[in-house]
DNA sequence: CCTATATACTCAACAAAGTGAGTATGCTCG
DNA sequence: CGAGCATACTCACTTTGTTGAGTATATAGG
């Protein structure tokens, strides 16, 4: 139920269509929780069944209409509930470290050609948070605009893809070594 | 298809039971690929269907017999072609950010007590990963027999806990003026 | 002796997530 | 003028993940 979360909380900042989200899901929101465009229509559907948001229809000259979103006093509730109640630090999963623990399988250049790889990957992902942070959080009144909570999303991107580029160098030199 | 890696990359390791492989996906390989008893019996069943690991039932006195469990060749070859194939970076999903970007309808004071609620477990978590550091890995002769690879993931874990302490500390004070 | 725990595994049902293709319109650019 | 892209959304299918129970045997502790 966590995409619904994710949803709710990206209609929690404005209303906008399910083209609109899926976009954001493509960046912001994406960052920390992925969906393609299918997932979202359909949760969106579920959503408006059970009465957390709903729609109106928008009649557009030039481009197909559109339903705007926004989310109900029944789903902000939901919502808050949800933020309220404690939760667990969210489980990894990833594959690279499936990898490396079956790493012996394969020639050491494997790895380290993958290794290198991730650490191109997080570099330009760590350069594209830096960016933001200039940008958006540079200049003071726009920051104060947005808010110290999606500040601090965009601090854990930094911190996080900082620490994986640290760990990238370090297995690189642990390899060849 | 990732719990079926996962599982190979266990076998890969050394043969055993799908209950020692489930026990083994609460520590290890549970560290960055959790699976529950359930999850790990089907996809075991299927792998074996599949002819990527074959059973050997073991007779014992005093329990139930076990089938044992061992990577076939056509298991090993499918996991070194997936090793070696260039991957993206696994994508995050966290409950606590998707918390954050709605957290505005919500009293500061319960995001600061979520943040601290995280930094505990992080912590928690942290001190295991040094725990395991110093047992097997500060013992040279041991060190040698498990392997860079084990270590490297064990270093990704800390890292990576470490900079999400950091996080948290950064946020709570970042809240707190 | 009874309960709890550890080993070892099975079955069923459902909810959530992921994959791939398809529909329709209009704009822009070469 | 047609190829590609942006807007806007739908349908169908498959794979994963979750929940909860059920079977069987043996040991250890109070």
């Amino acid at each position: 139920m966590s995409l619904s979360h994710a949803i709710l909380a990206t209609l929690s900042n404005g209303c906008s269509s399910g083209y609109d989200i899926s976009k954001q899901f493509a960046g912001s929101v994406g960052f920390f929780w992925y969906a393609t465009q299918q997932q979202i229509y359909r949760e969106l559907g579920k959503l408006e069944e059970e009465g957390y948001l709903s729609a109106e229809i928008i009649r557009q000259e030039n481009r197909p209409d559109k339903r705007l979103l926004s989310i109900t006093p029944v789903g902000t509730a939901y919502l808050q509930a949800w933020i309220s109640q404690p939760g667990k630090v969210s489980p990894i999963k990833d594959d690279l470290l499936v990898k490396l623990f079956a790493g012996h399988l394969v020639e050491q250049e494997t790895i380290l050609a993958e290794l290198k790889h991730h650490r191109v990957q997080h570099q330009a992902t760590l350069n594209t948070y830096r960016e933001i942070e200039s940008r958006v959080f540079g200049d003071p009144a726009r920051s104060a605009a947005v808010g110290k909570l999606p500040y601090l999303t965009l601090l854990n991107g930094i911190g996080l893809e900082h620490a994986w580029l640290v760990w990238c160098e370090q297995a690189i030199a642990l390899l060849e070594n």
